[in-house]
DNA sequence: CTAAATATGTGAAAATATTCACATTTCTTA
DNA sequence: TAAGAAATGTGAATATTTTCACATATTTAG
């Protein structure tokens, strides 16, 4: 077991951690590392290789035990405990993952939702508390938030981002429409743009 | 000038291309190799190399100019012209994507939405068609849809998947829990897991 | 119990990707 | 118009990542 995991693995962990979780919901208990491979189009090789970095794990009838495997990785990777997370942004996007049901079960639960409309934050159907975008520094902070889901616009993203980031939040999830600056160190962003998304799909199809 | 463009390149790329047009809105004519790169997190050593592939660049104020460049990058990666979209799973997320107004403006055109409810194809608010799911294949292939967009449970996205490569689609989105494979060569499928993206912003952040 | 079959785990080799260094080009200004 | 400043473009060097090959471990079957 080595110690520095280089990002493409910790991507691909991550990536595997997921798929072994449907696995297992399916009812499978133990798969080797080329049926792994194949579900995640990684050769068993990189998989056995990104393995290395996780200890010993061989166990039922010769493959990975599903169950053990997916708990070494999330601990190794510190994925283990409960996140909170807010959304910015409640248009049509931001109103959809604020109520997305899967991050409850899976380690993050979203907490709070911020809009800059004033009507749109009384009008909103949803379980989740919702507030105006002016307290996001003062509720994130109250609250301490460890995510921000951002869907605004492209024109607000970086000041959102911004005191986001005042109020204590460490990584931004960014659906905006604009690529997002931080000077400051230990903030991850990661940024999804649904057209880039579609072009990179095109641009493989060469 | 080489020719075969590897795939981080292409990843790049399509991330550069889309910076541009942001650049473009905001009026920017120009921009440095090393701007570029602070903008998108990418040395500026890699975004000159990755620009070997284009061809001659080279143009205003010792910088390259914004809309020549964003040109070739779209001729090179073939990301010229407007491909149409369909939209499969019309819960909120699914809708979201429905309605979103980007795509338009990208070269992408939303033209259809599937729901295995029946119900819910009724009454949805929409401009865009909308039909029950048993009809893709025929309607998908009669209007030669290019990419879907998969927003359904985990548990149809494989058979809707299948259902949509038989229609003719060659790439797809797929925002459903569940991994998708294809025997088909030349379908290109993006995966894109809420749960994942967030695990893997707090895995980097260790 | 032993041999055959099948998987893992990992150092070494190969392939890829990134960074560097610097010659070349472009622009500015005096 | 010539020299200085600043950026590109790219072969070579470096670094990283993936693949391979095989020793080791586990399971099955006779």
């Amino acid at each position: 077991m080595k110690s520095k995991i280089p990002r493409p693995t910790v991507c691909r962990l991550c990536m595997v951690s997921r798929l072994l979780e449907k696995l297992h919901l399916q009812g499978r208990e133990s798969i080797s590392s080329t049926e792994l491979g194949k579900l995640s189009d990684i050769s068993p090789y990189t998989v056995r290789k990104d393995f290395s970095f996780l200890g010993d794990l061989k166990v039922l009838n010769r493959c990975y035990d599903i169950v053990f495997l997916n708990n070494i990785i999330r601990r190794r990777l510190q994925l283990e405990g409960e996140k909170l997370v807010c959304v910015v942004g409640l248009g049509r996007i931001g109103s959809a993952i604020l109520n997305y049901d899967s991050f409850l079960s899976h380690g993050y639960k979203i907490v709070l939702g911020f809009d800059s409309s004033i009507n749109r934050v009384e009008t909103i159907k949803t379980d989740i508390s919702v507030y105006p975008a002016y307290e996001i520094e003062e509720r994130v902070h109250f609250l301490s938030i460890d995510f921000a889901i951002l869907a605004v616009p492209a024109s607000a993203a970086q000041e959102v981002a911004q005191r986001l980031i005042n109020g204590g939040v460490k990584g931004i999830l960014n659906f905006s429409q604009s690529i997002i600056k931080t000077e400051v160190d230990g903030i991850v962003i990661q940024n999804i743009d649904l057209v880039n998304e579609l072009d990179f799909i095109r641009a493989r199809l060469n």
